[in-house]
DNA sequence: AATTATAGTGCAATGGAAGTGCATTAACTT
DNA sequence: AAGTTAATGCACTTCCATTGCACTATAATT
């Protein structure tokens, strides 16, 4: 058994080949990808087995759903030591106004917010839009 | 001429008896609305016209446009002061899981945020989700 | 190994919201 | 009043997300 179907496993989906190939699709990505470019990668599979395929892996803390502001829902596999199932990794994620591209920055945790009174924090998403630095040259 | 059609004028449009009413079911709001929500307050009103009412509202800096994370934009009137045409009300914005609204928090400015070297920020979005104080009971 | 149960896949269809083209109507200008 | 420009209403389109159901593959049981 090969190093990928371990980790699906380890989280409890079971690794068909379809998943297996899309986990592998996925990890190839430095950036977060939408269901079509995932979709354009798998062109004989379905799109309904794909987006049931990603929801799975959602569910089971293998990716995150990134809400870029696109509108257009983009994912990207969780960190290593990530616990999404269990607490969300509080990273901010950028998203490139020029070659509409969206990373996740890791590193980039988002700082505690303040919040009035009564309010009560559950999750926290932080989207910064302006240019990536493939596209500004530097 | 009345106070809201002398907003409207200020920011460059013309106060037609649709845009007032548009604008005065918005100053009502204490939570940030949906075109929907607009759209069942004006059942005489063509969807189309009060989605470019608020679209043009946009443009001009009298609303803003707040994603939330539901998939469905919501809109909520620019406090006085807020220039929004120029510079972006970095504020953050609050969404219920539990009633589904969203409020602007407007006191609660976005912090400073760090990002690698080459990248760019021109908008941020924050938007944390969680309880909100009516629902929450405190 | 054959049978049964369960889970995954593919196809078709639906739904919701955003957005556009164009004809009609209202508002402003001269 | 006539002419011009902007706003409105209706119909239609597009795009992505999501679901129902039949079919197939995989796993469990006998
Ligand atoms: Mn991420
Ligand atoms: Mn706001
Ligand atoms: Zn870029
Ligand atoms: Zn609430």
């Amino acid at each position: 058994m090969n190093e990928i179907d371990k980790k699906l496993l380890d989280k409890e989906v079971r690794p068909t080949a379809m998943r297996t190939l899309v986990y592998q699709q996925l990890a190839k990505q430095n950036t977060a990808v939408a269901l079509t470019d995932i979709e354009l990668a798998f062109t004989k599979a379905d799109r309904t087995t794909l987006y049931r395929t990603v929801k799975t892996f959602e569910e089971k803390g293998i990716v995150h759903q990134i809400d870029d502001g696109t509108g257009i829902s983009k994912y990207a596999l969780c960190e290593p030591g990530c616990n999404c199932e269990i607490e969300n990794d509080l990273h901010l994620h950028f998203h490139c106004s020029n070659c509409d591209k969206t990373v996740c920055l890791t590193e980039h945790k988002i700082p505690q917010i303040s919040l009035p009174d009564g309010y009560v924090a559950e999750d926290v998403n932080l989207v910064v839009k302006g240019i990536c630095s493939d596209c500004s040259g530097s």
